[in-house]
DNA sequence: CTGTCGTGATTGATATGACTTTAACACCAC
DNA sequence: GTGGTGTTAAAGTCATATCAATCACGACAG
């Protein structure tokens, strides 16, 4: 009888009720609207979301296993200290990134990426396969031609496509599960006007140079020209966004 | 009643029983004793734990959320591919570390450490407090102290509070998350017998190096002192394990 | 006045039964 | 065979009852 009193606000999911909750309060807490220490009581969700006790609790596992929450007897549900949380859960990082805290969000990752995507070529190069080194060559050649005609976001494509193959190729499946990442921080790139209207030649080089060395099993060659991808990113970046310098 | 009829099997946690569930299917799923495509029933479970749905329940959401089943409706909890497994949460690392899969973990975070170190120098380099400065040459002595005498714990011990407090210095959340990882790894070497006898003097003097580099502010060479660091432990355990070579 | 202990109130944790929704599967008509 | 349709198993949701922890507060001894 409850749903007939109370409106279910922000229907955001289609499917699971306890998903609805669990985006709701996730972006809640990863955006600060509920501070460290905020206490939640589950009986108060329960009238918020306008269901039962069942989905509540469900969601506040879920948030608490990803160290967002902590629930204790007779205090309730409080937010915990941002030390705790698994920030390398993928639904945090979705709730930052559509959030406030984009910005930072995007550079933390950026950081990240600059750190894993390099030993992923040194790795690449030892263990890809003939098929990955292809799908690779093939993006580069994407790129270069969509770099050209100045179609920055099949170029954006082409560009995702080779660093998914390089990770993948890493054959390491932790820094494989930071496809997403990387292909955030490269989209965000392009989405917030940091590229130049025509990509980098010089960029497009590195990322055949790459592609090269891995495919030529040399670590040292692959881990440095990547570097050198990442370095000419952050050059552009910093420079003139716009033009081609 | 249930609790009455059905002996609750091995009680490994002393608090929440979802927590225990929770455990138990864990190390079940990610050491393979549950292949992906197998099928659980709840109602299975809640017999086969002794414990209600709600426990239950609350415990499949969260593997839910971990990526490492997904529940379907008329069909049931099926272990889902490991691909969509987040491999970076807490809970699936220590799981594999403490079941058949080891060493292949300890492998992979070898790797993805190999990555993410020397990025966190170089960033540590620039943002580093000088109390942290301090915990880092105060653990650099100890490490000389300790690896003098040959007391391979204490220079663990050491060694954790150094990368510790670098990694925390990056001011970058997502390497400080990785805290726990490296500690792991580093732990994982001296325990495995894979350290030599008395650490290597090199060693422990790039460990000052790069402790004087962040210092000093000095992003290039904290990066290259941390790639080095870590190189060297590579040749240490790929040479002969005891002698001092 | 202070500290200890007991007791009640508050809130999460668990158990359970009833009902709803989805979708796999089988059956039937064509 | 192909396609529609009904059956039904299993998860999803709701509501309620009871258990258990623990915090607040007050009584009481010192």
């Amino acid at each position: 009888m409850r749903g007939l009193v109370t409106v279910r606000t922000t229907e955001l999911t289609s499917g699971d009720l306890h998903t609805g909750v669990l985006d709701q309060l996730g972006a809640l807490i990863t955006s600060a609207a509920l501070a460290e220490g905020d206490v939640l009581k589950i009986e108060q969700l329960e009238t918020r979301f306008g269901v039962s006790r069942s989905v509540v609790r469900e969601a506040i596992r879920v948030l608490e296993s990803m160290g967002l929450v902590r629930s204790r007897r007779r205090v309730g549900v409080t937010v915990a200290p941002h030390g705790e949380w698994n920030v390398f859960d993928p639904r945090i990082i979705r709730w930052r990134l559509d959030g406030a805290g984009r910005e930072v969000q995007l550079q933390s990752l950026s950081e990240l990426r600059r750190g894993v995507e390099p030993v992923a070529a040194s790795l690449a190069a030892q263990r890809a396969t003939p098929e990955q080194c292809g799908v690779m060559t093939g993006a580069v050649m994407d790129m270069a031609v969509h770099g050209k005609s100045g179609d920055l976001t099949a170029y954006l494509d082409a560009d995702v496509r080779f660093h998914r193959a390089l990770l993948a190729a890493s054959g390491n499946e932790m820094l494989a599960a930071l496809t997403d990442v990387v292909a955030e921080v490269l989209a965000g790139r392009t989405h917030h006007d940091l590229m130049p209207a025509r990509p980098n030649p010089a960029a497009i080089r590195l990322h055949a140079d790459v592609a090269q060395a891995v495919q030529s099993g040399d670590p040292t060659a692959a881990e440095t020209a990547m570097r050198d991808i990442i370095d000419e990113a952050a050059q552009a970046m910093l420079g003139d966004s716009g033009g081609d310098f």
